[in-house]
DNA sequence: TTTTATTAAATCGTGCACGATATATCATAA
DNA sequence: TTATGATATATCGTGCACGATTTAATAAAA
C-alpha cells in the first residue's frame, strides 16, 4: 500500500455511491409493489408535480441525459404509466403526461416516504442524519451540474 | 401536487442519487487516460491495498454482489489489468490478483484524488464540505449494510 | 460414508447511465 | 427564400447493478 489517498477508507466518492445504492435498495420492497423502478419513482414525482411536460425538461430537472430518459419512459408507455405524444407548438418535442394508471400511483406512493423514514429510523437512522446532509448534498450539486456548454 | 412528501425537493435520495452520478463523472476524464471505469478503479483500490483476494472478499468489500463483480472482474482480466485462478485451498474460489499492469496503474492513478480535490476547489467546493458528510455516510452505511440474512 | 445443506462463482435477464451519433424540426442569417 | 446552425429526441453500444437461478465444491449431519 504505496498511496494512503487511493484507500478505499479516504475516498467521499465510494461512501456517497454505496449509501446511495444501498437507500436505493431499501426502496425496493414498496416500488415493486407499484410494479415501477426507483428512477421510474423520479420520474412520476416530477410528473406529479407538473403533468404533460417534454422529455427534455424531465431530464432537466432529474440532471440526466436525454438517452437515459427516453427509453425510460418509452419503457413506462409500455407499461400504461405515462402516453407520448408529439408536441404541437413544437414538433420536435415528445411531451409526456401521465395516464389515469399514472395518476393512480400517486396515493399508492404517498406512503413511502413516512415508510422510509420509520425504517430508517428502526435501523437507527433518525431524520436529523440525513436532514444535516441535505445542505451539504445541495452546496455539491450546484456548484457541479452542467459544467458542458 | 398532492402529497408534499412526494416533491422532488424533499427527497434525500435523490440527493445522493444525483451527487453520487455527478462525482463519478467528474472522475472520467482522469479514469479514462488509464482506460478504466470508475468501478474498476474502485475494485483496483481494493486490490492495491491486498493483492490476490477471492472475488466475494473483494465484493463484500465493496458492497456489491458477486453478480456484479464476476463480470467486471472477466473484463478487467481481458484488458490483462488482472488475473484469475482458482483457488489451492478451497477450490470454490477465483482468486483475483494484479498484473503488472495493473500493479503500474497504482502510480498512475496515485494523482486523482488530488486532481479531484483541485477541481472541486477551483468549482468552489473545499474539503471541508465533503469532510462534514464523511461521517453521517459513514453512519448510513454501518447501520443499513446487509440487513438480509 | 452417504446424504444434505451451505457456500463461492457464474450465468441469465432487465433496466438504467452515458458517450457518440443520427434524424427531424425549428430558428436565423444570407 | 434558401442555406446554415441550433435544438429536441431517438438510436446504438458498452458497462454496470441486481434479482433469480445454476453449478461446482465444501461442510455438516445422519
Amino acid at each position: 500500500m504505496a498511496y494512503k489517498q487511493l484507500k478505499l477508507e479516504n475516498q467521499v466518492c465510494f461512501r456517497l455511491y454505496t449509501v446511495s445504492r444501498l437507500i436505493t435498495q431499501s426502496y425496493q420492497p414498496w416500488l415493486s409493489k407499484l410494479g415501477i423502478t426507483y428512477t421510474q419513482y423520479l420520474v412520476l414525482m416530477v410528473l406529479w408535480e407538473k403533468d404533460c411536460q417534454p422529455v427534455n425538461d424531465i431530464a432537466h430537472r432529474l440532471l440526466l441525459e436525454t438517452n437515459t430518459v427516453t427509453p425510460l419512459i418509452k419503457r413506462m408507455e409500455q407499461m400504461k404509466i405515462v402516453a407520448r405524444t408529439k408536441g404541437k407548438e413544437d414538433a420536435r418535442q415528445t411531451i409526456v403526461s401521465l395516464t389515469e394508471h399514472g395518476k393512480a400511483l400517486e396515493e399508492e406512493a404517498s406512503t413511502i416516504p413516512g415508510c422510509m423514514t420509520d425504517m430508517l429510523k428502526a435501523a437507527g437512522l433518525p431524520s436529523a442524519t440525513f436532514e444535516k446532509m441535505v445542505p451539504l448534498l445541495d452546496e455539491v450539486i450546484s456548484k457541479m451540474q452542467q459544467p458542458k456548454q
